[in-house]
DNA sequence: TAGGCCATCTGGTCCT
DNA sequence: AGGACCAGATGGCCTA
């Protein structure tokens, strides 16, 4: 991070900064070596130790003030005008520490907020297994695909057969991943694998898309690699009926409403018009965060296949 | 050993 | 001013 400042550049206060940039960095560098012994324990309670030293900090930072002030007091030299360069003092820098190590626990937890809003949504796609788990990317694309194909089932009406689900389900997906979709699902992978490079069309634009309408001619190189997850796929493709008539209807109003999409015309029916409001809540709007649209895809899936 | 994945730190931007 | 969110950087762990 430090390594990009030029010296010229630096400010009395970069300077500072970077030192105790670097301070982090030494002392995060002892902290690996923790936590090559101690694994994600270690990291959490390593959290803990922050945060204690935030209190520390904040209580040394009181006193730090005081002192300051004091200072302050006592210097009687005229004062210049024009934006004050200010000084390093061994209180700002703290008060930069603390300031840096509040942000570093908000992040961290937001993080950690956001990691459990993909393990939730791990835990619906018709993938998972607690041996085994689905790295982050895997999971969205993954999750992708299955809201797709959910979606096609709505707006046809029909279910598909086991075989055009699960393409879709795979489309675009690592060979691994898709070798786990099989193996859950029970499937060899040689026998319905996808063209890898074809991106999926956008799935509402194309009313016409239909599972069976790829051209497959994908070779997989290699079986499924255990351990796999077990799956009960009775309900992977089965759309729960009148998905959106009551669970949902709260929280797609929100959604719609927090969302700067254009309103509807005509009155909502249950099944096909649950697609049209997925068609309203995915599009990109200004204030989807990650963290809303993962929400987003677990609420989708959990109102639509559970 | 290279590459994928991940957690964390960091500074920037926007919002309240 | 402070918090939320984001993207880039960095370094560790794991696996083929």
């Amino acid at each position: 991070m430090t390594k990009s400042y030029t010296e010229e550049s630096m400010t009395l206060e970069t300077q500072a900064n970077s030192k105790w940039t670097d301070e982090c960095h030494s002392s995060q560098d002892e902290r690996d070596v923790e936590k090559k012994s101690g694994g994600r324990e270690a990291m959490r309670k390593e959290t803990e130790n922050d945060e204690e030293a935030l209190h520390r900090l904040e209580d040394e930072e009181e006193d730090e003030e005081e002192e300051e002030e004091e200072e302050e007091g006592d210097d009687a030299k005229p004062k210049r005008r024009g934006p004050k360069k200010k000084k390093m003092t061994k209180a700002r820098l703290q008060r930069f520490k603390m300031r840096r190590m509040k942000a570093n626990a908000r992040e961290r937890n937001r993080m950690h907020g956001l990691n459990d809003a993909l393990e939730s949504l791990r835990k619906v796609v018709p993938c998972y297994s607690k041996t085994q788990k689905l790295s982050k990317i895997e999971t969205l694309r993954l999750a992708k695909n299955y809201i797709w194909a959910l979606s096609e089932i709505l707006r046809s009406g029909k279910s598909p057969d086991l075989m055009s689900f699960v393409q879709a389900l795979c489309k675009g997906l690592s060979q691994p991943t898709t070798n786990l979709v099989a193996g859950c699902l029970q499937l060899n992978p040689r026998t319905f694998l996808p063209e890898q490079s074809q991106e999926m069309p956008p799935h509402m634009q194309t009313a016409s898309a239909s599972f069976s309408a790829h051209p497959y001619s994908y070779q997989t190189p290699g079986l499924p690699s255990p351990p796999y997850g077990t799956m009960d796929s009775s309900h992977i493709f089965h759309v729960k009926p009148h998905a959106y008539g009551s669970a949902l209807e709260p929280f797609f109003e929100t959604a719609l409403t927090d969302c700067t999409s254009p309103s509807f015309d005509g009155p909502l029916s249950p099944l096909f018009d649950l697609v049209r409001v997925m068609v309203f809540c995915f599009r990109p709007c200004e204030k989807a965060t990650t963290h809303y649209m993962l929400n987003l895809m677990y609420v989708f899936i959990v109102g639509t296949a559970f």
